[in-house]
DNA sequence: AAAATATATAAAAAAAAGTTTATATATTAA
DNA sequence: TTAATATATAAACTTTTTTTTATATATTTT
């Protein structure tokens, strides 16, 4: 579905708002949502069907890790999320921004989402 | 409320986005609304709550007749109403509005909604 | 090849939103 | 004052959305 109200439905949920703004600086993996959000798995996987059925986001599968990123691709929806990064407020985006660095700091390789074709290449 | 959310939640209903549409052109009362959906009256009157609580209508109470307006005094509720005003789709939104027309032109000041100040000054 | 991992999806359960019917309140009309 | 009307709200119900738990699939690692 992509109509009017059902684009709005997909903004109106804190869960998927936080996901656009981690989204905010480019793609990321599901694991690394997962850890950013301190959520389930499963339940991180739902929200980003709802965003990706909208057309909020797009998806790329790299070997076994599937990567996230915002599409805006047309104006309307371009909008819709620059107002959404920029009205999100501070304490919840920031808390989530810190727990997803300090994960990707921590896991350095060994856990999830490793790049592969980088590693590979090496 | 009024958090980001839940603005955009209100707009997330079909019959919302049809009151919206209603009001392009002005201040409308219940009873008319309820002509131009072609719904009944508490089925309105929830959907005109969930829209106030958002902010994204006022309402003005006249005598018995409650009157709602949009409420475009930020930017960003501007903008939200006007791309909803822009995008809604002809054919629903041109019936409401033929209900409406021919249901304010028959009820002839019979019915409800009157102006009472205008007939009292009379 | 076997084990481990990332992710999506299905099924069940819980929560939230929307609808309907009935009614209360305020106001106007008679 | 009584009757009628407009609207909001409450209660019961239905539908939709979200959450959780379990599992299947694809891929990688060993």
């Amino acid at each position: 579905m992509n109509n009017l109200a059902n684009v709005f439905k997909a903004l109106s949920d804190e869960t998927r708002l936080r996901i656009i703004k981690l989204l905010e600086k480019g793609e990321v993996c599901v694991c690394d949502l997962v850890a950013g959000l301190d959520l389930i798995q499963p339940k991180v996987s739902f929200h980003l069907t709802v965003l990706k059925d909208a057309g909020l986001v797009r998806s790329r599968k790299e070997g076994k890790w599937m990567h996230y990123r915002l599409d805006e691709s047309d104006a309307f929806k371009r909008f819709l999320i620059l107002s959404v990064l920029e009205r999100m407020p501070q304490d919840t985006t920031t808390a989530d921004a810190a727990r997803l660095k300090k994960w990707t700091l921590q896991k350095n390789g060994s856990t999830c989402c490793t790049v592969v074709s980088r590693r590979n290449k090496k």
